[in-house]
RNA sequence: GGGCUGGUAGAUCAGGGGAAGAUCGCUACCUUGGCAUGGUAGAGGCCUCGGGUUCAAUUCCCGACCAGUCCA
């Protein structure tokens, strides 16, 4: 990155000067002349911990409040936090900085911003760090991202560097910073296929906030080069800063770590139900903690090797053993991990993040499991959700927490009875493997920890809590995650289909979609722009292209006397594509040609009415079952569609009865389905990102469409009133995922015709029983009942009929070398019958029984008695050469053997055979 | 989106191409003044479903459904 490119003039005029680190060598600004390190860390220790640089103590609340109004008081607009899940973001499951807030169509220039410039407090959630929480003392899972964003453009400029900076120092200033303790660090930023210089601002060897100028985009022959990647410049340059609100929190306290400064009503609570004495006051302990947190600023804990390093480090400066301080520490550590996590589960879930075994619900999982564990640990034996209940208490300022704590209560104590499932179903399955382990006298393997943790979700820990209660050692290597991960095959690479036609449509204009004004008529003329293969494009059209889960529409196009079928529509950036059934002779289109148009209305009208009905069942499912429900998919077709929407339970049949109610009354009520195109940003202000249910468009504009009570972004073709959906019939629902329901449905004319199906089905049955369709259930569960009854008199009586059948043929033995054998044709007797005809014949120690039946093609069966077999009977060789000459096989062990074969010409053959074999066995 | 497990008696699970098992629970009887316990006997299985391979499938293969779990 270039020098140049931080030399403000704010510094030059404000009395920095710009040096070099004595320890790390990077360039820094500074107004102390004597100063010789940048003020980072490892360069800096801590040194506002029991010295805050502040002159006054702020909590979350006044910390955030005194940002936001400074900003608002230098001509900023305050806006409304968004929410953690990123659903406007298909390329993020969380917002992990407040610029994700405006990625990617206002970054971009697409779409302006709501407000320019302007100021927010954004939760943001990061999980990278997990194992660094509670122990470095600075780590959290969650934090507020404070900000001022300007959006500049080659033709408006708001302001840049220079302004920036001076706005950053300001607020320093204000809070009563010395303003030679605070440093800004040249440190150049690249993330997301963006880069630009950037200052971290640093204070009491904290960095407190970054100072982004993102003004670079990747670009394969950019000229400039940062890590390794070329970048080139933007037109928009963007103002992207971050300021840590947690971390001015903690700068303003002064305290050992910054959970006792953040949520310190929390920590406490939990320390008490955990039994530590948690006294900041007692300066001993308060010397340990701070002495952590300020040597845990030098390095990452994350990594086991690292943490052990920082104890014997934090031992030796206290002096003190490191079996004793972890003692001390690591409770501790526990409270302040469950303490943070809680919090994010407080966000997550009130943001309608449903836990799961997938996507961002996946995320929410792993941190309420862990937390679950940490809680077993220190025996804190309180459910998750008074823990969260806390965390509301102490966020007035979202007061929207407080409205949906009954579902997020319902849904944490759902996942704790899970995970209490699966940890006692794991320890069973630890414990029965442990003690084959036990009788050979081996450590359990590794590989056995991996498959319970990866395969099972056992942790590693409980895998060997389990195995040492049957005294079964386990190995257990400090590297245990990495290797679960090193089993996974290296994720295939996404394939990147390149339209092989892209440059050719960059050339022509965006089609006019002329459905959207006249969702009724069918017939069109339009003007030819283009064809190439057999794909035409117009200028304008009523062909509906794929998208948002409705398929393309089909029809003709007529160019003068060619008749031509469309088969397929597709938009690429807003240029309408129709493909074309094959065109065997050459067509003779130029451009400019006028076409006429004809939309096949049966299939357009099915998929209106389906998508209509998508949106009457989501609003419904959210009506019966919560708000929390929310679009994670949708497909329509002509014949029926389905709806994914994440809930923490299955939908039971009463529930789903009450959305189909629900959806029908919808229907007849007759509302209006309107649609307006509106500007993003104020759409979202009005409606909020529940619009985005179905996805998020691109473009400026956005289309709010609103069916009865439902508003959501939507592009597809609808019915114009909801009674012309017709009846919606519910199909069926289907898990397809932990978390996401899928409900399928038919609407219209399809749901007719579904319901005479199931209708027939239900005919078809009752007049297989010969009883009226009402009288099904009674009847078919009489039935079963008899037929259970039948099957098992069967039985017995197979087994009576063996036992008289025993008696006659044991009669007809032929003795030969003490060995009594029956060979014996039993007609029509299935395989179980000669099973039991020979098994209870060869209860005679000395009969060998060789019988065989011409049931569906040939069943053999040999059965020997015990005293044959130590004569050196083997009824299942014998078997296998009968079964030879009948054309099959068999097998079975020495003293019962079956098989069979299709030839049943050879059956006495086979018997004759099967008698030799016996006596060759006897050496006869 | 990718991967890995599993579905057998009311519950928890074994078995693994050739006769469906164990433990607990259940029922009856014996033991007891009664209960706990201990005996004895018994009931209870479309081995999830649909295809395929095979003389033979609960077992092997494919698919569906249900459930669990790890990763991006």
């Amino acid at each position: 990155m270039l020098e140049d490119e931080y030399q403000l003039d704010f510094f030059s005029e404000n009395g920095f000067i710009r040096k070099q680190c004595s320890k790390c060598g990077s360039s820094y600004w500074t107004r102390d002349f004597d100063r010789d390190t940048c003020g980072d860390a490892p360069c800096d220790p801590y040194s506002f911990i029991g010295n805050p640089v502040f002159k006054k103590k702020f909590d979350l609340t006044q910390m955030r409040e005194y940002f936001l109004n400074f900003f608002e008081e230098r001509g900023h607009t305050r806006l409304e936090r968004y929410p953690v899940a990123a659903r406007w973001r298909d390329d993020i499951y969380l917002t992990i900085a407040s610029i994700a807030d405006f990625q990617p169509f206002i970054t971009s220039g697409q779409v302006p911003p709501p407000a320019n410039p302007l100021t927010i407090s954004q939760p943001c959630i990061r999980l990278s760090d997990l194992d660094a929480v509670g122990r470095s003392g600075r780590h959290l899972t969650t934090f507020e991202m404070m900000a001022h964003h300007a959006f500049n453009n080659t033709r408006e400029e708001i302001y840049w560097k220079d302004r920036t900076v001076e706005l950053c120092d300001e607020l320093l200033n204000s809070l009563g910073a010395d303003p030679n303790a605070v440093t800004y660090k040249e440190e150049p930023w690249a993330g997301g296929g963006n880069a630009g210089p950037c200052v971290e601002v640093l204070i009491g060897g904290l960095e407190v906030a970054t100072l982004v100028f993102m003004d670079l985009q990747q670009s394969k022959d950019g000229p400039i080069q940062i890590k390794g990647e070329n970048y080139r410049k933007m037109d928009n340059y963007i103002v992207d800063t971050g300021y840590g609100l947690e971390r001015f929190v903690w700068a303003s306290h002064g305290s050992p770590t910054i959970y006792d400064a953040v949520f310190p009503t929390v920590v406490n609570e939990l320390m008490d139900l955990a039994g530590i004495e948690h006294e900041l006051d007692n300066s001993e302990y308060a010397n340990i903690l701070s002495q952590n947190a300020r040597l845990a600023g030098l390095m990452d804990v994350s990594e086991k090797a690292n943490l052990f390093e920082l104890r014997k480090q934090v031992a030796s400066s206290i002096g003190t053993t490191v079996e004793k301080l972890s003692s001390i520490m690591e409770p501790v550590e526990n409270v302040y991990s469950i303490t943070d996590h809680t919090r994010c589960l407080t966000f997550m879930l009130a943001d309608g993040i449903i836990p799961s075994n997938v996507k961002a619900g996946y995320l929410a999982r792993l941190v309420l499991r862990r937390t679950l564990r940490m809680m077993k640990d220190m025996g804190i034996n309180i459910p998750l959700s008074e823990i969260v209940r806390m965390h509301v208490n102490n966020l007035p300022e979202y007061p929207e927490f407080d409205e949906k704590f009954d579902v997020i209560s319902d849904i944490l104590s759902h996942e704790e009875s899970k995970f209490e499932e699966t940890l006692g179903r794991g320890k069973r399955m630890i414990q029965k493997s442990a003690k084959h382990y036990k009788k050979s006298g081996e450590k359990m393997p590794l590989s056995k920890l991996i498959e319970m943790y990866d395969t099972h979700g056992i942790p590693p820990e409980i895998s060997k809590q389990a195995a040492a209660e049957v005294d079964v050692e386990v190995e257990l290597p400090d590297n245990f995650y990495s290797l679960v991960a090193e089993g996974h095959s290296k994720a295939e690479e996404k394939v990147v289909k390149e339209l092989p036609y892209a440059d050719r449509l960059k050339k022509l204009p965006k089609t006019k979609r002329l459905f959207y004004d006249e969702p009724t008529r069918m017939e069109f003329e339009s003007v030819a722009l283009d064809l190439f293969d057999n794909k035409l494009v117009l200028d304008s059209t009523l062909f509906y292209p794929e998208g948002g889960g409705q398929p393309a529409d089909h029809g003709t196009v007529r160019l003068e006397d060619d008749l031509l079928k469309v088969i397929d529509v597709q938009v690429h950036d807003g240029v309408v594509v129709h493909v074309l059934e094959d065109i065997k002779d050459e067509l003779h289109l130029r451009k400019g040609d006028l076409i006429t148009g004809k939309v096949n209305e049966e299939r357009r009208m099915a998929h209106a009415c389906h998508h209509t009905a998508t949106h009457i069942v989501n609003d419904a499912a959210r009506k019966v079952l919560g708000d929390h429900v929310w679009q994670a998919g949708a497909q329509k077709t002509a014949d029926h569609a389905r709806l994914d929407i994440s809930h923490y339970k299955r939908i039971s049949q009463e529930e789903l009865d009450e959305i189909e109610l629900i959806s029908n009354v919808t229907v007849m009520e007759n509302k209006r389905v309107t649609a307006e195109w509106m500007e993003r940003s104020a759409a979202e202000k009005k409606y909020g990102f529940g619009l985005y249910q179905g996805g998020v468009p691109p473009g400026k504009k956005i289309r709010v469409l609103k069916v009865a009570d439902d508003i959501e972004a939507c592009a597809g073709t609808h019915c114009t009133n909801t009674g012309l959906v017709g009846p919606i019939k519910i199909l069926r629902t289907e898990r397809i995922q932990d978390g996401v329901e899928r409900i399928e449905y038919s609407a219209g004319k399809a749901a007719v015709r579904a319901v005479q199906k199931m209708e027939s089905y239900l005919a078809q049955s009752a007049d297989a029983l010969r009883v009226l369709p009402e009288h099904l259930p009674s009847t078919i569960d009489r039935f079963f009942g008899e037929w259970k009854e039948f099957k098992k008199d069967n039985e017995r009586l197979k087994e009576e009929l063996a036992h008289v059948r025993v008696a006659q043929m044991a009669q007809d033995s032929i003795e030969i070398a003490g060995v009594r054998i029956v060979a014996s044709r039993v007609p029509n007797a299935d395989a179980d019958e000669l099973v039991n005809i020979a098994g209870e014949l060869s209860e005679e120690k000395d009969v060998v029984a060789i019988l065989v039946s011409d049931f569906e093609g040939v069943k053999v069966v040999a059965a020997a008695g015990e005293e044959s077999i130590s004569l050196g009977v083997d009824a299942g060789k014998a078997v296998r050469e009968m079964c030879n000459i009948v054309g099959g096989g068999g097998g079975g062990r020495p003293n019962m053997a079956r098989g069979g074969g299709t030839d049943a010409e050879k059956i006495d053959e086979a018997l004759d055979c099967g008698v030799s074999m016996i006596k060759e066995q006897l050496n006869y």
